[in-house]
DNA sequence: GACCCGTGGCT
DNA sequence: TAGCCAAGGGT
């Protein structure tokens, strides 16, 4: 097993004294002609070094002075105090991860602790995160780690991304925010960013690309230390400049590098879709999952089933949000179904619904 | 690749 | 106001 950051070890994702200055080697990606075919084919030519070294500088430098100040980038954080971070901020914003994430580091500061607790205890303590099988995913991650890594969260990426819901994006995450490992992260801030600055680009395309991919491990530092920083450096440069909607494009440190200014700002070349929401099984689950976790006893099925026909006082404030929803019995039906199947909710030997446990 | 899965702040 | 969007993963 390899080393891992320990308290008051240097943190190579944020401290500038691990930072390696201007000594910033690059080189030119791989010639091979049909990668340079296929990645011509999805941006624009490739990058001159120079142009990239540029990029470093200026990106690497604009976050030592921006960086936000962020407990799961504290000197001292834990590999698992990255994971609990890493999951909770999946399609989460940061304001609204912070007080969770405090919490649950409270509760279950080692992944054993998690592991001995209950999947409704997970569930509970998402709160109102959203997305509440990435709770479901993370106590079974939990119990992975116990059970395959003796309690340690592994460093390794393919061990990672065995894990449940891990995927390529939280592997890498995990491998070089928590262990300062080598790898090359891409979400959706990094695919964003790469797609303006050197695509000329207003978005990234709909799926992840393999061209997109062999791009960003091409614009890697030679620099083990100065790549992890590097990483952590574009997602926050597109979280907090490079944003998708209104791009602070008066404060960005690579402006003049731009290819997408440099092309005159064009147009996304498609419209990304809505993600609905009124009247959809989400909402109907979300306003019962909201039921369950406010309920202090077990809950009757016709309270979530016929929630604006049912005098019940379990969860008040809860069941006032599920009958403003309005929706019509077979769909809440179907979503009570697809919960106890997620394994979000289940029932009790009378048929009562609880968070699992 | 398309689609599904929550939630709330922002414009 | 209604829609957009956020450090994705699983199917």
């Amino acid at each position: 097993m390899r080393p891992r950051l320990l308290k008051g070890e240097p943190n190579p994702g944020t401290d500038p004294a691990h930072y390696s200055g201007h000594v910033m080697n690059f080189s030119n990606p791989p010639a091979a002609p049909s990668e340079q075919a296929d990645a011509a084919a999805d941006h624009a030519p490739w990058p001159d070094p120079d142009t990239v070294r540029t990029m470093h500088r200026h990106i690497i430098d604009w976050f030592t002075w921006n960086a936000r100040d962020l407990p799961w980038r504290a000197p001292d954080r834990t590999p698992w105090q990255v994971m609990v971070s890493e999951f909770m901020l999946q399609q989460t914003p940061v304001v609204r991860v912070l007080p969770q994430w405090k919490r649950w580091m409270q509760l279950w500061p080692e992944p054993s602790d998690l592991a001995s607790a209950t999947t409704g205890d997970a569930v509970r303590e998402w709160g109102r995160l959203g997305y509440p099988r990435r709770a479901l995913r993370l106590h079974a991650a939990a119990v992975a780690i116990v059970e395959r890594h003796g309690g340690e969260v592994p460093s390794d990426y393919d061990e990672l991304l065995a894990l449940p819901g891990v995927g390529s994006y939280t592997a890498a995450a995990v491998s070089v925010f928590a262990f300062g490992d080598r790898q090359t992260v891409i979400d959706t801030n990094i695919r964003r960013v790469q797609a303006r600055a050197i695509s000329g680009k207003a978005l990234p395309s709909k799926g992840l690309t393999a061209a997109e991919t062999r791009l960003a491990e091409s614009l890697m530092p030679d620099d083990d230390a100065t790549a992890v920083r590097w990483n952590i450096a574009v997602m926050e440069l597109g979280a907090l400049v490079c944003t998708a909607k209104s791009p602070r494009c008066d404060i960005c440190p690579v402006l003049d590098q731009c290819a997408w200014v440099a092309a005159g700002r064009p147009e996304p070349e498609y419209v990304p879709r809505g993600q609905a929401w009124k009247g959809t099984d989400r909402q109907a689950r979300g306003a019962m999952m909201a039921v369950l976790r406010e309920a202090t006893e077990p809950v009757p099925p016709e309270a979530l089933l016929s929630p604006e026909r049912t005098a019940w006082k379990g969860a008040p404030h809860a069941m006032e949000q599920l009958r403003a929803i309005g929706a019509p019995g077979d769909q809440l039906e179907r979503c009570l179904e697809g919960l106890v199947r997620d394994a979000l909710a289940s029932r009790d030997p009378e048929g009562r619904v609880t968070l699992p446990g």
